[in-house]
DNA sequence: TATAGGATAGGCT
DNA sequence: GCCTATCCTATAG
């Protein structure tokens, strides 16, 4: 059901982004499961990706789980305030990662709405990749986490995702110029409510 | 050591 | 649609 470490340990970050679409993230922490449907990544891939922490070799003590194997977690801070989820992906020495976007929350949505401050529908729950990482009780401390341990994972569930329900868009947030800018790198589920905006 | 700015989200106009 | 909180990090001096 987990998926295996060599669904992460691929080269090709962008692949593995596109592969996320569809398969169910789950966390069991403080004592509380919670977890949804994938529906928007990102990937960024390689020293060449100027929108990578990782761009032109930069390491750092931030961003150094980005050149381990892949299938660890790597977490970081965001404007001062927002926690972000990454897939680390590839084999050992590079530094490719997916950022996990959006999630169509389906378990423990009570939990994640505690976590949240949102007690009524609301489809912010999990839109957005600071919103699920609160939702799903992540913080930068659980960096470098293995998806195959208890605490957080990624599950196939055999759900078919269709080609023709994939938008792939550029990236959100990339403040320069170049051919990484509008690379189209982010995959999301076509109509999808959970989907992080811009729709672009 | 100092300082500018970021892979955002939520609240307000 | 615009504004900015909030603080860690990267980078320059």
């Amino acid at each position: 059901m987990k998926l295996p470490l060599s669904f992460y340990q691929r080269n090709d970050a962008v692949l593995v982004a596109r592969e996320l679409l569809g398969k169910h993230i789950y966390t069991n922490i403080d004592g509380q499961l919670t977890g949804g449907v994938i529906v928007e990544t990102e990937a960024y891939q390689g020293p060449e990706d100027r929108g990578s922490h990782a761009y032109n070799h930069r390491k750092t003590p931030r961003n150094e789980i980005m050149f381990k194997a892949g299938g660890v977690v790597y977490m970081y801070i965001c404007y001062g305030i927002h926690d972000m989820l990454n897939v680390v992906t590839g084999t050992d020495g590079t530094s490719h990662a997916v950022l996990i976007r959006a999630v169509d929350p389906r378990v423990g949505i009570e939990t994640m709405r505690e976590r949240r401050n949102l007690f009524t529908e609301d489809t912010r729950l999990c839109r957005g990749p600071g919103a699920l990482a609160k939702a799903l009780g992540l913080v930068k401390a659980h960096n470098g986490i293995n998806l195959l341990e208890d605490k957080i994972w990624i599950e196939d569930r055999n759900e078919i995702v269709n080609e023709s329900d994939i938008i792939a868009s550029a990236r959100v947030g990339m403040n320069y110029d170049g051919p990484y800018k509008t690379i189209p790198w982010r995959f999301y589920m076509k109509g999808n409510k959970n989907v992080s905006k811009p729709h672009i």
